[in-house]
DNA sequence: TATGAATGAGGGTTCATTCAT
DNA sequence: TATGAATGAACCCTCATTCAT
């Protein structure tokens, strides 16, 4: 029971010592996320994870540095890639919308974590630079690879890369801020939205032929 | 009769009062785009403004009221159709351009607005609905009715003109955030922006000729 | 119409003074009244007279010399005698169920004064010996002479005149404290209660013919 | 096991916990009645009772609070009837007075406590509303049941017994109003009190012979 | 004399952080 | 190391009072 070769790596302190710490960034993700930065209180964030207030201390060294712990965790974004690989074997737009879609809706229901950040990104400049870089770029690098392939491949016309991605990051922000906003058309049809936003992207608004 | 010169159309007294206004909602916007809304004090405000704290409370009932205030500044929608209606001569795909041009410029001037704005509309749903109500909708309306002409006039193919629309807005607002977010791809081609939107919602991302 | 000789004492300049004195000291009465001395603002009181804030600075030297002016309101208890003249007619007995009767009506309606002033009373040591100089020994002596008169008719068996005087005076702040307090036995039976007392003062409590 | 002399019941956490929301009260009662409930500051309170501001609402929810908590304490009424028992021995004439007279000493010992929370009572409805339920009612309900059984026994003429019951208690009321208001008659002539209401409400003011 | 906007001191309350146990 | 009560700085807001017009 106490086996001292259990087949764990770590040490049986260490690992509940880690099992608490994700219990607080899973408390605070929770909590940030439904009342923002600011309204979130470090005993309401103590209580979901099922500590005293003073524990959370022990742990990270106030509250800005909860947030940083959040985003360290965006870097499990990257397995993000591993469920899509399925989606690759189609043609550009079949996986376009496949991974749009499948990000739409990771992002609405979990990740909180986002919702979470993003205000403080906005004021906190190390939290900024800390976003852009773990969250943003990684993001916009994995798709740039991506759609240039698609070009050298002939699926998308020759399109100026890291400008086209930008523009598909700024349309799956803004369609979540517009959803957020309480935007009616947007909430109505979200399941269509990958589609819909795949016919605009590749098809464009030109009419047939006058291309 | 009292005022014979007459060189303004306001009493003094509201004059004076309009001024103050002003020169609060300047400070407000001011220092929350510096410090972020909740670090902002009213304190600091009214000391930039260079009236008294209690002040404030004449012209705005509360904190978030001076964030209503920005927010009817930003949004200065009702010029917005007078400058388009110049645009409107051109083709669909030049008038795109130009409106998003001038819209992306004007929203730049009032880029410390923003930053002051737009994560609290993230994370406040009484704010979010506001926005969304106060500015979103009104501009979509106006988008609707042009992009539906431009599909009678055989200028755009026909697409669901709702969906379209907030697909448009998505891009504007996501391109808002990755800009103050700092990314640099952004800043740097912001120039180029409304082009490239232009050219990739008409040209569609298929190759030539596969649509 | 602006008749010099006119059949006024005072100059019109004067008396519209005096109007106005005496709005404002019903505005503070029925909004001190309704929320007490602390929550009533002198902006809601100034609303109600129909004057401008400044206004009442013209007339009373602060909002604490607004309840002195009130206090020298409650003078105009020497009126009360002359309404209940004609109830002396009766015997102790009918005096009595008049007197009080019409006192506690006239305390439940219209005299908001008391409630206004009361609180302040228990805390502003000048406020509290106006009061009981003012008021409360006012009717005591209004009330004893009566009570000795009685007495020295037979009506009443010789008591302690001062002390029971008090004794009435008790009952019928009491009776006034309960109902404010939210009493339903004392509500409910408002109508009754002069007869009530009156039945317990002059019978008492011990069983017929025991006494 | 780890309190070898277990002289106190309480873990000394506990009992510290309970000294300190005493001293609070014993603060609160100290500093209310000496400036009246607005005037004193939270603050001023927290000194007196050398705990820092914020202490005081780990033990009480606010300043009205506060003033339920001083209530509270005025109540106390679970030992009435103990005391009462005694007295139940004698005449019903015995035990008025003695109940009274045990009633009007037992609130003098906080007539600094009185004169904190009465005023309140008087202006704030939902504090009355508490007073009148917590306290009054109480005691109403218990008097109720004793003069029930004098009026069985035939020691109190067959009266309406909640009426009755109510001018007992409006008196009672009455004469701390009366004399914390600093009545001179009342004050002198306390300890004399309770047998004189008991005279007025055992034999009346009518002539002897005339019931 | 009336006005009513400006003032700014003051107070209740919150909450991140500390530290004795 | 966990606890959770104590701390007290900081902040929003109210409102009596002043004073330029």
């Amino acid at each position: 029971m106490d086996d001292p070769q259990a087949p764990h790596r770590l040490p049986r302190r260490a690992r509940l010592k880690r099992q608490r710490e994700e219990r607080i960034l899973d408390a605070a993700a929770t909590v940030i996320s439904r009342k923002g930065y600011h309204q979130a209180t470090i005993h309401e964030i103590a209580e979901l994870a099922d500590v005293a207030d003073g524990t959370i201390y022990n742990y990270f060294s106030g509250k800005p540095d909860l947030l940083i712990g959040l985003m360290a965790r965006l870097a499990d974004v990257e397995q993000l890639p591993a469920e899509l690989v399925a989606a690759l074997q189609g043609d550009g737009r079949s996986f376009f919308v496949a991974a749009f879609d499948q990000r739409l809706g990771h992002m609405l229901q979990g990740e909180e974590l986002l919702k979470a950040i993003l205000p403080q990104v906005f004021v906190d400049p190390e939290l900024g630079r800390l976003f852009h870089r773990e969250y943003l770029l990684r993001i916009a690098s994995v798709l740039e690879h991506y759609v240039q392939a698609q070009v050298d491949l002939g699926q998308i016309r020759p399109v100026d890369v890291p400008l086209t991605v930008r523009l598909v990051q700024a349309v799956f922000v803004g369609l979540l801020f517009l959803r957020v906003a309480g935007d009616a058309t947007v909430a109505d049809r979200w399941s269509e939205m990958a589609r819909s936003v795949a016919d605009l992207f590749f098809d464009g608004l030109s009419p047939a032929g006058s291309g």
